[in-house]
Order: structure tokens, then sequence, then C-alpha cells
DNA sequence: TGCGTTGTTTCACC
DNA sequence: CGGTGAAACAACGC
């Protein structure tokens, strides 16, 4: 379940490890994840130099030297992980035996570096993508996924900007934060953390979130986003979340109590995505004052 | 063993 | 054209 703050961490750890490192070796044990790369055959970045990573929404972006870029993206259950000696940094789905040794059974795809640091691909669920391409075409293949504002950084969603968004949609909030275009970033887990945070209902109209709580809600995006990428990431396996002081509050937290009012957190529906919410702290939207209100015959 | 899983795309329809 | 809701899809673990 990569979103944003796991990327981020990928990201992060490929900055850290690998800046100036030069490609030596590689080993592809599953091409298909190279499905949609403009360069089959991984060879191409041999002997060239990482310069670059960069992320945008859920795509992590490497420059490399000689106008090549490889891009990852991680869907549900892709994973990074840097390996030298004794010493390992990983981002993203855990993996059945997160201790043992790699390359594992879902280990798809290894790059060697002359520095000695090896990059490992595993993804449980094989959906994932890498890409390799021309380094001018990165723009525009960006340009073409329609990503909104970031959740956060010096390019974050503003007040007016999510408002602008949410003011003529009828679905569900929790839907319309799930949409690329509206938020980029933002997936199942950071959705549900932060709409407990707001005390917002999931299934809320989107247009039906009073403006005075719009600024609450950007804050508490900011505030999932930004406890998560504190983290290096959420943990959860097999719906369960594994949290850190006490975050993830909600997701994947089913019968446990939560956090500020102690009340048994709830597991529902919203368009077909499992989703964690307070009762108490989260009430269905309640019909206004002044709204024509209905009552079924028999009460 | 069929169900649950998620990010994303596609489709029919209003 | 754009919003909506539902379905499809990738493949695996349990």
């Amino acid at each position: 379940m990569p979103e944003l703050p796991e990327v981020e961490t990928a990201r992060w750890i490929i900055e850290s490890t690998l800046l100036g490192a030069r490609l030596i070796a590689t080993e592809v044990r599953l091409p298909k994840l190279l499905r949609y790369s403009d360069f089959p055959d991984i060879d191409t970045l041999l002997g060239k130099e990482l310069i670059c990573a960069r992320r945008r929404a859920k795509l992590l972006i490497t420059d490399w030297s000689e106008d090549l870029a490889m891009l990852f993206h991680l869907k549900l259950s892709g994973q990074i992980s840097l390996q030298r000696d004794g010493e390992r940094l990983t981002a993203g789905h855990p993996v059945p035996d997160p201790g043992g040794p790699y390359p594992h059974k879902s280990t798809h795809i290894s790059f060697d570096f002359d520095t000695g640091w090896v990059l490992h691909l595993s993804d449980v669920r094989q959906f994932g993508w890498i890409r390799v391409m021309p380094a001018d075409a990165v723009d525009a293949f960006i340009a073409a996924q329609k990503f909104g504002p970031e959740a956060v950084g010096p390019h974050g969603i503003t007040v007016e900007q999510l408002k602008a968004s949410l003011a003529r949609r009828s679905i569900p909030v929790k839907l319309a934060l799930l949409d690329q275009s509206v938020v980029a970033g933002i997936g199942n887990i950071y959705v549900d953390e932060a709409l407990h945070r707001a005390k917002i209902h999931p299934m809320t109209p989107a247009k039906d979130v009073p403006p005075e709580v719009l600024p609450t809600l950007v804050g508490a995006i900011r505030w999932a986003i930004g406890t998560g990428i504190e983290q290096g990431g959420a943990k959860i396996i097999h719906n369960r979340a594994y949290p850190i002081d006490g975050f993830p509050e909600v997701h994947a937290r089913k019968g446990e109590t939560c956090p500020v009012c102690g009340d048994e957190i709830i597991k529902i529906k919203v368009g077909q995505r499992g989703t964690y919410l307070c009762p108490t702290c989260q009430p269905e939207a309640v019909v206004m004052a002044g709204n024509q209100t209905r009552r079924r015959s028999g009460e």
C-alpha cells in the first residue's frame, strides 16, 4: 500500500545511498515489471550514474547520466531495499519474511552499484512497474497523469485549492481525496487518518464539508502525511496496523479503541474501499437546520 | 477455495 | 464535457 510517505521514504533512501553511484550489474527475474518501459532491456542503464531521486505523487523518479530516467510505481505491494555489508534500508510494503536474506521469492529485480550497494525491488502482488525512458520525455509523461497539488511540501494543497476541487462534487469526501487530480499522493491509509483527525465522516458528500472545516482538513492531511514521512511509512500486514507511537490511529485497527474518545473503531465500505473510523468522533453528517428534513413513515 | 486487497483505468450513463 | 458509480485488472496469501 505504498502511498506518498512510503514513496518519499524510498526516494530518500535512494538519494542517501546511490547518488553518484554507477550501475555495474543487473538481474531481472520477472521481466514483465518492465512492461511499460521504452527500453525493455534494463542493461540500457549499465555503466550509467544515478544523479537524482525525486518524487511526484506516488511516482518515484530517478535521473541517470546520458539523459536516461527510470520511474517506479510501487502500486499495492512494491518495496525497495538497499543493502551493503550488514546494512539494510527498506521502504514500501513489507515482504513476508522481512528479516530474511535478499533476494527472496518476491524480489524481481536487483541492481549492483560500483559503491557496493545493491538495490532490490520486491513486489508480492506484482502490480508495480518500472519504466526506463529518455529523460526528456519524463515531464510530458508526468503532465499526462493530471496530478493535482501535492499533499505536503512547498507546493502542498491550499485551502482555496481544496475548496475549489470539492465544491461541486457529491461523492463521499473520502473518494474525492483519493482522486489524484484533487490532491496527489494520498491513499487509503492516510485518508482514513486525515478524516479521523479532522472529525469528518468519510461518507460526507464532498461539497457538504463546511467551509470553516476545510482549513482543519488541510491541516489534518499535512499531519497524516507528515507523520507518515517521519515514521518512514506505515506498517500494515494482512489488514492489521502495527502502529508506532499510536500512529496510524484508526486505519486497519477495527475493534481497537479510538485514542481521542475511547470508542470502538469500526470498519465500513466506502466505494469498495475498506474504511476505518471512530463513530463518535466522526458522526454521520447531520441535516442542517433550515434544510428540508424527511421522516420515514412509522417514526 | 473463493475472497480480500489497492491504485488506477475504463466504461456506460446522465 | 464532466461527474458518477461500478466494474475491471494486475496476482497472491490465507
